[in-house]
DNA sequence: GGTTTATTATTGATACGGCAACTATTGCTA
DNA sequence: TAGCAATAGTTGCCGTATCAATAATAAACC
């Protein structure tokens, strides 16, 4: 009775969304883009493409996604030295700024997210989530021609 | 470094869709439809109210979705008898045997997503789910004026 | 009974995300 | 070096999701 594990994933994480939704208007950013800003933060200025790969999207929707970044102040766009296909991709003073703010939403939000959870348990948790990406990530090297 | 629990799900949840995306197109759905026949399978008719509230989805979504199906003959949408206002949304011939199909999906996707884990490491993880899920949506009631 | 309030569903505006087609640049090879 | 293949990014089109506003019906209240 819908208690697969896509299900019970697809509440969490929906859940969670939704939980956050409230912060990204007060920041001022989109629903797909904090995750790039966080990304910026943590790894420093790339390029689009290396985006795309790391969070599995279409380079698409990275581009639209950075478009309305640089529209918003987050971040800047320009053309890379060695290569002049490549953009060069950096936060911006207010998008270091907004990427620290997300960052406390976050911390905030797992703290309500892991009540009840001991510190092994967290731990156990988090192992078991890798897994399962990694599960899926494994596999679709291996699946030729489509999934099944 | 990017080891927050908010991104372990994503990039579970995302990896779980971005699999499951093939059979989509394959048994003819949109992305947001497999739960909702999965609802109907499993729970049997009922308002287009009662899976807004299920999936704490916005009633609109929901309002298109059944169109899309509708269109698809995967469902039939009449008037209530009870009430002029509400719709009663059953599934069709059609569409029980896509619920079906899809539930296969599920299954063989819980299989990869799964391995390594055993018999009581499942039950944790499924428990640990739930846990958040619950976390979070019982927070959602006593947060007044959104959020933080 | 007639006015107000709540419920149920739809529509319009806007934004996100994927796929496919396209442009521009770079790299490779003959 | 000329021509072809690969790479990086953008744009068009479509499906999906939210919010806000609206329409239609039902329930509550005086």
């Amino acid at each position: 009775m819908e208690e697969s594990f896509h299900m019970l994933l697809y509440r969490a994480f929906h859940a969670q969304r939704n939980f956050l939704r409230p912060s990204l208007e007060e920041i001022g950013l989109g629903a797909g883009q904090p995750k790039l800003i966080t990304y910026l933060a943590e790894h420093g200025p790339c390029h689009q493409q290396e985006l795309a790969n790391y969070f599995e999207v279409d380079p698409a929707t990275v581009s639209r996604m950075i478009d309305s970044l640089k529209k918003g102040g987050f971040i800047t766009q320009v053309a890379d030295e060695s290569s002049r296909r490549r953009n060069r991709i950096d936060l911006t003073e207010r998008g270091r700024e907004a990427a620290s703010q997300w960052k406390a939403r976050c911390r905030q939000l797992e703290e309500i997210l892991l009540q009840g959870f001991d510190a092994e348990g967290r731990q156990r948790f988090a192992g078991d989530l890798r897994r399962v990406y990694e599960n899926l990530h494994n596999w679709k090297g291996r699946a030729e021609h489509g999934g099944f």
